[in-house]
DNA sequence: GCCTTCGGAAGTCTTACCTCA
DNA sequence: ACTGAGGTAAGACTTCCGAAG
């Protein structure tokens, strides 16, 4: 680009120099200069090849003129097209204009135009190009304010993530505290049922065999309450360990107590709360765990439970972190 | 529907002007 | 002080496209 707008000056200046400088060039030649030469650049090779006409070599210097502006101003419009930067009064005046309106109407061209002494071909250019150069800048404005924008709620975002790490550290806190609770509770409950469980057959073997079959019969009708007692033991068990109790000779007499104490020990790890009251995916999610229902606020379906680690307080919480990243980014 | 004209948008070229080494 | 290189602003042009007659 530079290169060849200097190889063209060079060869304006070659044809400069093939003429005497106090004589003016021919025309003609000028003219015919851009189809030769470069396109695009007619008028350029007219100011070019008059630089030493007009007022005092430059036709718009003498807009700044306010004094003898007439006098080119009759020059101009009998002089073929040239090429100069405007002057600072004529760039206000069109400034003004585009001010109030950014479109150009024919009728407005020639006003604009005839005002300031320029062609309406120039003034829609300057109006074509200001446009293009306000549309830039606009561009350029809208673009830093969203940047600014974004930083904001980066920011925000930021700070957002700060104070979810926070809670997230305090839930695990106090996830923690709960489920050392309930160990505790449990591991009570269990030792006082057993002492309880103990006393109780323990009393069953002191009884006389009628009161023991007695006792055996009213035993009968509260299956439910045996089968609570024994846990998740199945019915044949249930007998079996009954026939075990009974025969205080088998081998297996204080093992069936312990087994099914331990069951039931193992049971009430899970802390007592009304089952009933559950809903059907609480109930299937439980049916997976051991573990209470309550220390997982919101289970997730595609989360397998059935393996908790030992600190449990902290289950899911590598999902949650998963999705929450989702969600950032 | 096709053709012509006109104006705007986008991209490009070219020169004027400024700064700096 | 002069000069050339490099960068930027601005005027002008080209091409393409859509609207209107």
């Amino acid at each position: 680009m530079a290169a060849s707008g200097s190889s063209f000056s060079n060869i304006t200046s070659f044809l400069r120099n093939q003429q005497p400088s106090s004589q003016p060039l021919d025309s003609s030649l000028f003219l015919s200069a851009p189809s030769i030469f470069v396109s695009g650049s007619r008028s350029m090779v007219s100011f070019e090849a008059e630089g030493g006409k007009g007022c005092n070599g430059s036709f718009f210097r003498a807009f700044d003129m306010d004094d003898n502006g007439d006098e080119c101003m009759d020059e101009y419009f009998h002089k073929p097209e040239k090429k100069r930067r405007l002057s600072m009064n004529q760039v206000q005046f069109l400034e003004k204009s585009f001010e109030e309106e950014n479109k150009l109407e024919p009728e407005r061209k020639t006003k604009l135009a005839k005002d300031l002494g320029l062609r309406p071909r120039q003034v829609a250019i300057w109006f074509q190009n200001r446009r293009a150069r306000w549309k830039t800048k606009t561009l350029e404005k809208d673009y830093e304010a969203l940047h600014a924008s974004f930083e904001n709620l980066k920011s925000n975002y930021d700070s957002l993530l700060k104070e979810k790490d926070n809670l997230k550290a305090e839930v695990a806190s106090l996830n923690e505290k709960v489920l050392a609770r309930g160990k505790q509770e449990g591991h009570m409950k269990q030792q006082a049922e057993s002492e309880e469980e103990t006393k109780r057959l323990l009393h069953l073997q002191e009884q006389e065999p009628p009161q023991r079959l007695l006792l055996e019969s009213v035993s009968e009708g509260e299956g439910s309450k045996v089968s609570s007692v024994v846990g998740g033991c199945k019915q044949e068990d249930i007998s079996s360990a009954r026939s075990d109790i009974l025969d205080s000779d088998s081998p297996h007499y204080t093992d069936g107590v312990n087994s099914a104490l331990l069951e039931h020990g193992d049971s009430s790890y899970v802390f007592e709360h009304d089952q009933s009251d559950m809903s059907q995916d609480e109930e299937d999610n439980l049916s997976k765990s051991l573990y209470p229902s309550y220390l997982f606020p919101k289970l997730e379906e595609d989360v397998d439970y059935s393996d908790p680690p030992e600190s449990s307080c902290n289950f899911g919480f590598s999902e949650e972190d998963h999705a929450l990243w989702t969600w950032a980014y």
